[in-house]
DNA sequence: ATTTGTAGTGAACAAATGGACACTACTTTA
DNA sequence: TAAAGTAGTGTCCATTTGTTCACTACAAAT
């Protein structure tokens, strides 16, 4: 368990924190204080050097913005074992607008994360939102994401995309 | 669409990502310099200047490791409306050890990313792995992830997970 | 043939930045 | 009551770090 904060602790890691997510990098010491109004640097850095001790930072000596956060609260600690690079960004694929290729921006309407539990990670993969309930036998609603792996050729009894100019619709192949 | 980066500058943003997600922070023109074997920060900062003009770096201009990362990449430059904080990272529950809290660690066999759109940010959440296929009617299939938001009632036909001591059993709640 | 972009060296400089010291003051813990 | 933790000021210093200049060299595009 993490050692108790003081409030001025709390609002100076906070304020690290939103630095950081907002600039990509971490503030100085004196930025810092002037967030705080704290005139001299010598009263920002035992701050962090309390929050070093507590373990909620590490400090790289000598080093300018040399701060790094210790993130290891999540649920109760859990370490967490996926990288976000690990993770499938899909473009969510919205109206299909005729003459530009489908995951151009024209036609992208926004993103969905797929954790790689589901799926491995693939580069030309895009979702559609399916309207209508002509494939509620294969357990595909009105309103679910369907996730298209496009490849050149498919099996008989396969759930398939097909697309008839701008037209999409989701069928099951057989020959 | 972005510009075509050299060899060079494609491996040297590829080190400012890498050491920014390892240390917390970006690189200085030396650090970059001694891991290329480039001798003078000019040259370091030429490449640096090409990033920026491409369109795939900022750099806060005077400050020290002012590097910030353009990522708006992904597929074919698609704005990520998901930001990382939004996502729902959820424990996956294995066997349920008695004694211990469901949420400790002892029970947690990992995690699982769940994309906002398929359910709203919950704190108390886990997952279970399911074994058997006894909610094979339900759509629930042998190895299926469940999510679990644990909650003080259930109605009549409501998809429900009972434990009684350290078994776990997935029902429908009918009285 | 000239321009533009890439790639690099070496030196010198100014600004940014962290670290240390001495001092005050208040609160909490032992 | 003493010790430890918190909170802050002001000053000085050494190092870190980005910036600039002059110079060389090569390849691709105009």
């Amino acid at each position: 368990m993490k050692k108790q904060l003081t409030d001025r602790q709390e609002e100076i890691l906070t304020f690290i924190q939103q630095y950081q997510r907002e600039s990509g990098y971490p503030p100085t010491l004196r930025e810092i204080g002037k967030r705080f109004d704290i005139s001299s640097t010598f009263g920002v850095k035992r701050h962090l050097d309390a929050l070093v001790k507590k373990g909620y930072l590490n400090i790289l000596s000598n080093a300018s913005r040399g701060i790094s956060i210790n993130k290891d609260e999540s649920f109760a600690s859990i370490p967490i074992n996926i990288s976000e690079s690990e993770t499938n960004k899909i473009p969510i694929v919205g109206r299909v607008a005729a003459g530009f290729p489908i995951l151009s921006e024209e036609n992208i309407e926004g993103t969905v994360l797929i954790d790689p539990t589901f799926m491995k990670k693939s580069e030309n993969c895009f979702a559609l939102k399916v309207k209508g309930d002509s494939m509620i036998d294969a357990g595909i609603f009105e309103g679910d994401l369907v996730i298209i792996t496009p490849q050149s050729n498919a099996n008989n009894g396969d759930i398939i995309v097909a697309r008839i100019h701008d037209e999409v619709t989701v069928k099951i192949y057989e020959f």
